[in-house]
DNA sequence: GCCGTTTTCGGCCCGACTGTTTTCAGTCG
């Protein structure tokens, strides 16, 4: 058992133990196991075999014996009975806005409430308010919440996000009574997904901010409406969370909402260490709770705040509490690829295949945004469905290509198109022949049709990584985020065949893929394997996928060495030559 | 369930909001 299902399993027991209304601290150890599982760099299977698992913090007899089991026999009784005893349903009502573990339980225990639509029925016979604790309010929020859950799903691509929450921040910082404004929590964070939308504000009239969010253009429904914060719904079914507060607790809350909440538990442990309170106010020299402003430690900006909790400026993609402390303690802090850094895209399509643009459209866009090159990487003939190509064709497509980037050279301009293929990865070879391939100049290997065998297509994966004119590995898992899992597939092996042979992995753009995950960067990056930060374009506005790739990469800790497409076309041109020039045969 | 320079017990991050209450519990971020 893999350790993303063994980290699954831990939170599910998480969750029940809460129902059972065990003791919040012990569920939590679970949750922790796992968000620690989840972001382990080397192989779950290693460290229980070589019994190491205690020394991960976190990490006792209770669990090591728990997760030892899971591990080896694929099995937990434990974890068996627990789920046995609590009705499935009762899961699925923690999703609801509003109902935590205690009223759950409550509900279960004195209604017999143990579904979805068991709870809407109790609430519309108005048993729910009846109970002791509950009320009409809560009844209705409840029914509210089911609605809510069944109409929007709770989470949301980032593209999405961005989408809707760049014009409103814009909007803000046009109204005269905002100070400063950021948005804040995962966005900011640039999480693949995310649940909803936070803006900060500083402004000396909150009521006034307030209003003027409240009343944006694009705004479905207004569900909360203080005198600090306002909740929203915006279009598409995004919640929005907006926060006033006074340009002097403005840092203070823009480093509590931008999170983690496990980054922020660190941080707010680095303070008490230190003698000093962090919240959302501000940072105090006191140990008691107090708002005292003579308490308070001066801070203009974040920078200030990680400075005095001896910390160099952590930026907000790192903020996960995945190592950004022990680095940034050592100074060790990677200095993060911008988008800018990005001369162009290794993987894209043309109308050759299913693109949409021809490569003269193609070549004039790219060129007019500023790119040096833009390799046209269209299907193999494998993908029948997406018009692949078949090696007559591809051969024509190298003239055509030819043909461009002679305009280009006649008005004296360095932008190139650069010719290629995605070349499907088949089970028992690739769907080009080597001849073929090493005629082109970029060569990107994807897996389409994975079969269900984690060791097959691993091994599929490590022979296209083995063959020395691919050059990297197209979207390695994939997945579709929020639609389709990851592929059955052993990452790291694969990272380790592209380390061993020179071949670089994409970071595939596209908001619906980020593949392969920025969990798996570290990982990746200190094996020495390069990035490669690809759109995957089939048409032109994909172009803009590159801002949302390099913010990946940067929550992935890649600095501008890391990734290949960086590079000038002369400099770029060598290392597509190097792999070649010293691999041999597969 | 975990942890330890207050070390084998008694803590475990912190505060706002909501709805139910009249001092607080539950939920959320």
């Amino acid at each position: 058992m893999d350790k993303e299902k063994v980290a699954e399993i831990l939170t599910e027991i998480g969750t029940l133990l809460e129902l059972k209304g065990e003791n919040p601290f012990k569920t939590r150890a679970y949750s922790n196991a796992a968000r620690t599982l989840e972001g382990l760099a080397e192989p779950l299977e290693k460290l229980v075999a070589e019994q190491r698992l205690g020394e991960l913090k976190g990490f006792g007899e209770a669990l090591v014996e728990k997760i030892t089991t899971l591990v080896t026999t694929g099995k937990l009784p434990y974890y068996e009975e627990l789920k046995a005893s609590v009705p499935p349903g009762l899961v699925e009502m923690l999703r609801i806005p509003g109902l935590g573990p205690k009223k759950v339980k409550k509900m279960h225990d004195e209604l017999g409430v143990d579904t979805v639509e068991k709870l809407e029925a109790a609430c519309q016979a108005g048993q729910v308010a009846a109970l002791d604790g509950f009320g009409e309010k809560t009844q209705a929020k409840i029914l509210e919440g089911i609605q809510f859950s069944r109409t929007y799903a709770s989470k949301h691509h980032l593209s999405q996000a961005l989408v809707v929450a760049e014009p409103v921040l814009e909007s803000l910082r046009g109204h005269p009574d905002v100070i400063r404004c950021s948005t804040a929590g995962s966005v900011r964070r640039f999480k693949e997904v995310i649940g909803d939308i936070d803006f900060l504000v500083s402004s000396k009239k909150p009521a006034a901010v307030i209003e003027f969010f409240t009343s944006q253009p694009g705004i479905l429904n207004v569900s909360a409406k203080g005198e600090t914060k306002a909740s929203v719904i915006l279009t598409g079914g995004i919640q929005a969370d907006l926060r006033v507060v006074s340009d002097a607790e403005y840092p203070f809350a823009l480093a509590y909402f931008t999170g983690s909440k496990e980054h922020n538990i660190v941080m707010r442990q680095r303070a008490i260490a230190r003698g000093l309170r962090l919240n959302e106010y501000g940072l105090f020299k006191s140990t008691e709770e107090t708002r005292d402003p003579k308490l308070l430690v001066p801070c203009k900006t974040e920078e200030d705040i990680f400075q005095t909790l001896d910390l160099p400026y952590i930026p907000p993609e790192l903020r996960e509490d995945h190592g950004e402390f022990t680095a940034g303690e050592k100074d060790e802090l990677p200095r993060l690829i911008e988008w800018t850094d990005l001369r162009g895209s290794l993987h894209n399509h043309s109308n050759w295949s299913d693109g949409r643009d021809t490569l003269e459209a193609i070549a004039a866009h790219m060129a007019e945004l500023g790119c040096d090159y833009w390799a046209i990487t269209d299907h193999s003939r494998a993908s029948f469905q997406a018009n692949g190509l078949d090696p007559a064709r591809l051969r024509q497509q190298l003239k055509a290509v030819a043909t461009v980037n002679k305009t280009y050279a006649d008005e004296g301009s360095d932008f190139r198109l650069l010719t290629g293929t995605e070349v499907d990865v088949l089970k028992e070879r690739l769907d080009f022949d080597d001849d073929l391939l090493a005629e082109l100049d970029v060569v990107v290997a994807s897996l389409h049709v994975a079969g269900s065998d984690e060791a097959d297509n691993t091994k599929r994966l490590i022979r296209a990584a083995e063959n020395p004119f691919v050059h990297m590995i197209g979207h390695l898992t994939g997945r579709l985020l929020l639609e389709r899992d990851a592929q059955k597939l052993n990452q790291h092996a694969v990272i380790d065949a592209c380390a061993a042979t020179g071949t670089w992995i994409e970071l595939n753009a596209n908001p619906y893929r980020f593949d392969m995950d920025w969990r798996l960067w570290q990982y990746a990056k200190g094996k020495g394997v390069k990035c490669v930060i690809n759109c995957d374009a089939h048409r032109l506005e994909h172009a803009g996928f590159l801002r949302l790739g390099a913010g990946i990469a940067r929550k992935g800790w890649l600095t501008k060495d890391d990734v290949i497409n960086t590079l000038p076309l002369a400099k770029l041109k060598k290392e597509l030559g190097k792999k070649r020039g010293t691999g041999g045969q597969p």
